[in-house]
DNA sequence: ATGGCTCTACCGGTATTTCCGATAGTACAA
DNA sequence: TTGTACTATCGGAAATACCGGTAGAGCCAT
């Protein structure tokens, strides 16, 4: 065993900055030193991690994978860390989640696990789809939840709950009345919808995908209350997850209209770095979502 | 992050000797060096991992709970040095088994894994189940391979073949005609046996647990040579694996006889220490044993 | 009891490691 | 060419680890 835990921490951050000065920065110490203890890891075992040509670092094929490793060896060492500072391990976690997600479930969720871990600093982050991916894919955050599948290597999707999208209007709105839009009704409404690389955006092209080219996009939000804002304002339709209609639906702000033969099913994934070890707070926060869900079923649903 | 890999490896060579002295031996430092860094181990964590009543070391509940963590999380560091020292991973791994595995199985498994790693160090010892057990316990192998279930807290069993009992006597022995043993021929027979920590004595004690009080049990030995050499020579008749007869019923030497309605199947299962993370050597090891198994069943059996 | 044995904890001095600031050298862009 | 951003290296200071020696506590046989 000829590396300390020092060594692959700056070897960790100095692979997330690809950049020494940073990492030492990060780390709170010199430049200097971060410069020697990285060569004193890749000296005392003749490897070379990062390639090191005209100045600039970038990641070997050898340290790309053992950055991965590495860095699923210390979460291990923070588990333990976390053991042995507080024998009953505290829950600390840190959650990245699309927004659709983090505003509407996630709020729920967390409510649960801070009664399991009255202690835990739970760090909630809310951010669209490839957001919560890169923090993901950086170790940022400990676990990301997301809207869609996603094709990404080094990222492994735990399916955890389904989820629809509904299209609706204000309740002043002519289609109102309507009980099923037709293809017709589809093409010349005037659609308000979240941006491309949102989760709900993505489910709503890949289910109207035919009618695709003819639809016209009126407006583009980032955020799920602004397109509800807008559509109850009358200024066109939109489609978004149920989770975040519910209460409309119930006050009667707007009003959910039925596309036959279109499936807007979709399923929430968890997305975890892929590597072999994790913190148990993220099992423990997997478990409080799906039993969260569970309870929640029994009830009648809101918010 | 407080702790040092040193810290670490002589919290867990304490707890392996129970005493700082000899633990301090293994890892070839002075008694002073090895006392010191458990006490700032502890000290900075402000946790008692050891209990020191009478200057006797005994492992507190958390020091339990703690060194099952902190060995899982030693061969997650073993595992990433041997990934800086050898880039692919040479499958160095210590391996016990029982005297039937390791004398006619594991040799066979040896060959295929040495061919998949070529420089790999593989230690393989052979010993009864029990010892088996306390070397896997006590972390002195990665793997142990035993004939029979058993109850163990702290120790993982994974199922990986089947065997089988065979009663067999000499060729010239007056049972070596009759194609079907009576309760009364078992209950005359003078029987030739593994010592009763084995685990094929075990899986025969069941098989005729209705019987045992009447049995003969005429000689008892702790290696299956020694059995079936008394048996030869018309001492008595004997009752071992399959695998380790095939050859001496091909040769016409040794005789298979048949219980009717006595079940001598029994299952061969890999033993781990109940952790988490484990040397990516052992999933390799227990790979190449199914798979040798495989291709092995293609061709007729030998050895 | 008493002396011998074994064990842990502590101390002082030494050796090693780690850290920092300063500095040199290299690429790159203005 | 100059300025900026970056890495590598050096010397000295600070922190840490190590060892041998030793004190003190239990245990056991005499």
């Amino acid at each position: 065993m000829k590396f300390t835990l020092r060594q692959l921490h700056i070897f960790l951050a100095v692979a997330k900055y690809q950049n020494i000065s940073r990492a030492a920065e990060s780390l709170h110490i010199s430049q200097s030193a971060a410069s020697e203890a990285l060569n004193n890891l890749e000296k005392s075992y003749n490897v070379c991690l990062f390639n090191r040509q005209k100045n600039k670092l970038s990641l070997s094929p050898i340290g790309q994978t053992l950055r991965i490793e590495g860095e699923s060896l210390w979460a291990h060492c923070q588990s333990f860390d976390n053991r042995l500072t507080n024998h009953n391990e505290m829950g600390h976690i840190k959650v990245a989640a699309s927004f659709t997600i983090g505003n509407h479930l996630a709020t729920r969720y967390l409510g649960g696990y801070l009664n399991q871990f009255p202690g835990a600093n739970v760090q909630l982050e809310t951010a669209n789809t490839p957001e919560v991916i890169a923090k993901v894919l950086n170790y940022d955050v400990d676990i990301g939840m997301i809207e869609n599948e996603v094709q990404e290597k080094d990222l492994e999707l735990i399916p955890w709950r389904e989820d629809e999208l509904v299209v609706f209007c204000a309740a002043n709105h002519p289609l109102a009345r309507k009980k099923r839009l037709e293809d017709k009704d589809i093409r010349e409404a005037k659609w308000i919808l979240r941006e491309p690389d949102s989760g709900a955006r993505q489910t709503f092209e890949k289910a109207l995908s035919n009618l695709l080219p003819k639809i016209q996009i009126y407006l583009e939000f980032k955020h799920n209350e602004a397109i509800k804002n807008a559509v109850e304002s009358g200024l066109g339709i939109g489609c978004l997850s149920r989770i975040v209609l519910n209460k409309n639906f119930a006050n009667g702000d707007l009003i959910p209209l039925t596309l036959p033969n279109r499936d807007m099913k979709r399923t929430f994934y968890f997305a975890l770095p892929k590597q072999r070890y994790h913190l148990s707070a993220v099992d423990a926060w997997m478990n409080t979502c799906v039993e969260t869900d569970i309870t929640d079923m029994a009830k009648p649903q809101d918010t």
